[in-house]
DNA sequence: ATAGGGTTAG
């Protein structure tokens, strides 16, 4: 039986093989027995807290003072070794009390204060003493002994003596020089190791990888000491060739069974990123059992570092019969933190309070941190006010936390509370708090905490730079945006060369910020700059996402499409996704959103995604005008929260399916949904679009008498468009005068709309004078006006409305349709005569009006004539863009099918009409869309029943 | 005489 295995302290985390415990083992040793004692009852102890925990009971969670732990009466131990094997035993694991006892200590008052500082320390105190009373002698006074050496003649022995005060007084060239003359020993190999260390520690790592070729072309051969530090060397440039290649000098020389040489080694494959080769020196470690704990904390490391923390936690969870030290638990608490595994870290919590590691600062810090990401504020709370000692990390680690959960407030609170305790603030406390406000739309206060930053004489680096990008993009504020691209510009250049994903990040945010703030085209520039190698999903979903919200779908869904073609194709995330059916829903592009929707039903995504993407795939079928899909989607969930029952209702209202939609609504009452004011909205909404007067005013009495709901402006404009789309334009008007706020556009934009299918001049004429007032000066205001005068044959005034616009600037959105073909989309304006089919397709139209025209069908003169959209053409009514985009329908889509047809503006009245006859001739339901709502045209009859 | 593993941010 080794004595490590004795010897292991309680295991909270490899509790299962507690039960496997050896019993006592008898030894001569008095402290062996002490010791043992000690870890018997933390073993009982923590037995006891891995309980207490599990029933989430906190009150164990203080440090507990040592004096609790009281020894046995008949226990005969001088009270002070007693503690000094306590902090020993509970503080730093396994292997120093080893290297104690094989030390040979014994209980006398020398071993006692070994004890305490454990013998290698002392031994490096001791040390460092002497570098002191060296230090005493300052580089001129050695040079003079130098002098005096050549003169007598040197003998080695001497030099060596020199070698080591130069060191002292850091003059290492003069170190170097004298150490090359001295013949190759052994002996001599520490003064080389020495002057490794040194460069190691200042960083000059090229530096100490040449002392290392240096010594063994004068012919001195490496020893155990050296090895570790220059693999540190290769490990933190990283340079895996260099380390591979000491690797071999480490086998040639035999040292591959030091443990200190194959940590040192484990430690530089995972800095290299080389997890197979770390992997592989590890197990040969476990292999020939000289692994220690120092051997598992750096694959553990290694994983981590890797971004992998399952894998982290696999390996953490095997290191059976070794208890972890303070390293271990720092190690693995961010792996805990990241899985959200707050049950694992509690016990990790319990394990660090009985051994007392959580004295540690790290650890303390790491579970603080634990408990932040997890979202158990309160509990990193508690822990946070017990750190007896604290520093910059454990302050960030809590104000990020209350960052991250929103809770803002909070974490300002404790940035002030810093800065009135003079905590030195750091890069990643301004950076926080940065990234606090931006995440909040605060654009112009994160500018302004960047500013504080600066003045206090914080470097900021990539991750403040990103906070602010993402700021200005929220805040949509160009200018501070292009100040901090130029910061950006500067500051690239000192980004670590080796950290290529750091300078990414940054691009990334510039390119969401340019786009966020409507500069697509800047976006784009720097978006086709990066090496399509660099590009990673990010870099593609902040672009997509772009074009999206600036209503670039078609550029959106190309770059979607060019991102999977890629020799490499970059695998999209649930954000990419969401991004692209984002501009399927805008494009109404319901072919590739179905493509998408198997793409997402072939690679299934992350649990924590899959409620997220289904919203999304609801929104895009009820958009792209296939609301039973739609159903189907939302049939099949899992998991529905609020977002997927509003998406669905929504549909419902746009499709004018009123009932199903208040049937909907009953459904969330029932499953005990949150409503709240915005369900509301969507409700009436649907009320409105079918037509169902009586339930609306139902509806929005019973939000507020049932729910509590105080009625807002949208809840106003709702109800006015409601009573108006029903031709109830005087009940509309009562409703606006009884608002107990002022009228937004919004609501004066329903009413006009109102009354313009109603023609009603007069109310349309205020309704557009309270919407200039509101400095709505836009061509749907006019547009909506001049059309009124058209329907009632107000001529002049219709050339009054063109007139002003002309004036004012005011150009009409040219009216546009777009049909989904099998090889694309086919784009159609008003008088539009260039597309391939063009001819087919007028032909088409006028054999269908022929037609229809015998049916009954009138064309309404006062459209083609007079409408703003079409001014400029001159047109006839043939020309209008939805009736082109139907004619291509006919002529591309199998009998039977629907085609689907999109509007970039409201339907013009004619064409309304005439799809309405026309969908009495031809074997195709047509479904369009236009700005206001979806029309589903079936033999001779709309859905809109005229609500639109 | 010298040696190996570590926390916070987007």
């Amino acid at each position: 039986m080794s004595l490590t295995t004795t010897l292991s302290s309680p295991n909270l985390l490899t509790l299962p093989h507690l039960s496997s415990h050896a019993p006592h083992r008898t030894s001569s040793f008095p402290m062996a027995a002490i010791i043992r004692r000690h870890l018997n009852h933390i073993r009982r102890r923590s037995l006891a807290i891995a309980a207490a925990v599990r029933q989430q009971d906190t009150t164990l969670w203080t440090p507990t003072p040592l004096a609790d732990v009281k020894p046995a009466a008949d226990q005969i131990s001088p009270p002070e070794d007693y503690q000094s094997v306590l902090i020993f035993a509970t503080g730093s694991g396994i292997s120093p009390i080893r290297s104690l006892i094989e030390s040979g200590f014994s209980a006398d008052k020398r071993s006692d204060v070994r004890l305490f500082y454990g013998a290698r320390n002392l031994q490096r105190m001791a040390y460092q003493d002497r570098l002191k009373s060296w230090e005493s002698n300052s580089l001129i006074k050695v040079k003079l002994l130098h002098q005096q050496l050549t003169v007598k003649g040197s003998d080695p022995t001497a030099l060596q003596k020199l070698v080591g005060m130069y060191i002292s007084c850091d003059a290492p060239s003069h170190a170097l020089a004298t150490l090359s003359l001295l013949p190759p020993s052994p002996s001599s190999v520490f003064w080389w190791n020495s002057l490794i260390r040194r460069a190691v520690r200042l960083r000059l790592l090229e530096h100490a990888l040449e002392l290392y070729n240096r010594m063994q072309s004068f012919g001195w051969r490496p020893d155990g000491y050296t090895f570790p530090f220059v693999l540190k060397a290769c490990g933190e440039l990283p340079s895996f060739r260099r380390g591979a290649s000491l690797h071999g000098n480490v086998c040639i020389l035999g040292y591959e069974n030091n443990v200190f040489v194959g940590n040192a080694l484990v430690a530089m494959y995972g800095r290299c990123g080389d997890l197979e080769c770390a992997r592989q020196v590890f197990d040969e470690m476990l292999q020939t059992m000289i692994a220690d704990v120092i051997s598992w904390n750096s694959i553990v490391a290694a994983y981590m570092q890797s971004g992998d923390p399952k894998k982290a936690m696999q390996m953490f969870y095997r290191m059976n019969g070794l208890c972890p030290d303070a390293v271990s638990l720092v190690n693995i608490l961010p792996a805990f933190a990241s899985a959200r595994a707050s049950l694992q870290g509690k016990e990790a919590h319990a394990y660090a309070v009985t051994t007392q590691l959580i004295q540690d600062l790290f650890v303390g810090n790491a579970i603080v941190d634990m408990y932040a990401k997890c979202g158990l504020m309160d509990d990193a709370q508690k822990v946070f006010e017990r750190m007896e000692v604290k520093d910059v990390v454990s302050w960030n680690a809590m104000v990020t936390g209350h960052s991250q959960t929103g809770r803002f407030e909070d974490a300002l609170g404790l940035f002030e509370k810093m800065r009135g305790e003079k905590v030195e603030l750091n890069v990643v406390t301004w950076s926080a708090v940065i990234a606090g406000y931006a995440q909040r739309g605060h654009g112009y206060e994160s500018l302004d905490v960047f500013r504080q930053m600066l003045v206090s004489g914080s470097e900021p680096n990539v991750v403040t730079l990103v906070s602010l990008l993402s700021g200005c993009a929220c805040a949509g504020t160009l200018l501070q945006g292009k100040e901090i691209h130029c910061y950006a510009i500067k500051q690239i250049l000192n980004i670590n060369k080796n950290d290529s994903g750091d300078e990414q990040m940054v691009i990334n945010s510039l390119i969401d910020m340019y786009a966020k703030c409507k500069e697509d085209g800047l976006a784009r520039k720097i978006f086709d700059h990066v090496a399509p190698a660099s590009r990673n999903v990010v870099t593609w979903t902040v672009m997509i996402g772009g074009y999206s919200q600036l209503g670039e779908a078609n550029d959106a869904l190309e770059l979607f499409s060019q991102m999977l073609k890629q020799n490499k194709p970059t695998k999209p995330n649930a954000f990419t996704i969401s991004c692209a059916l984002m501009a399927c829903a805008h494009l109404a592009a319901l072919r590739l959103g179905r493509q998408i929707h198997g793409y997402v039903l072939r690679n299934r995504c992350e649990k924590s995604d899959v409620l997220f993407v289904d919203n999304c795939l609801i929104d895009m079928y009820v958009k792209s005008g296939d609301v039973d899909v739609a159903r189907v989607v939302f049939n099949n969930m899992n998991q529905t929260n609020v977002v997927s029952w509003t998406s669905l209702l929504t549909g419902y209202g746009m499709h004018g399916r009123g009932t199903e939609a208040l049937d909907l609504f009953n459904g969330m009452r029932k499953a005990g949904l949150p409503i709240d004011g915005v369900t509301f909205v969507v409700v009436l909404y649907a009320c409105s679009h079918s037509g169902l007067v009586d339930k609306g005013v139902e509806y929005f009495e019973t939000m507020t008498r049932e729910f509590g709901i105080v009625p807002g402006v949208e809840h106003y404009a709702c109800m006015v468009d409601l009573l108006g789309r029903a031709g109830q334009l005087d009940k509309a008007m009562e409703i606006i005068k009884q608002m107990p706020m002022e009228p937004s556009p919004i609501v004066w934009v329903a009413l006009l709309g109102s009354c313009r299918v109603h023609t009603n001049v007069e109310l349309g004429e205020y309704a557009s004078s309270k919407l200039l007032e509101l400095g709505c000066e836009n061509d749907g205001t006019y547009t909506l006006l001049s059309n009124i005068y058209a329907d009632a044959k107000r001529w002049k005034d219709v050339d009054r409305i063109r007139f002003l616009m002309k004036d004012t600037g005011i150009r009409k959105r040219p009216g546009c349709s777009w049909v989904q073909g099998k090889t694309g989309t086919a784009t159609f304006y008003v008088g539009d005569k260039t597309h391939p089919l063009s001819k087919e397709i007028y032909n088409l139209l006028g054999d269908l009006i022929y037609q229809i025209k015998a049916l009954g069908y009138v064309p309404d003169t006062n459209f083609a004539l007079h409408d703003v959209d079409d001014e400029e053409k001159g047109d006839f009514l043939v020309e209008h863009s939805e009736k082109l985009a139907l004619a291509y329908g006919i002529l591309t889509t199998a009998p039977g099918v629907p085609i689907r047809i999109t509007k970039n503006l409201r339907v013009c009245g004619d064409c309304h009409v005439a799809i309405t006859y026309i969908s009495n001739i031809i074997d195709h339901e047509i479904i369009l869309r236009d700005s206001s709502r979806f029309h589903h045209f079936k033999n001779g009859y709309c859905s809109c029943k005229g609500y639109w």
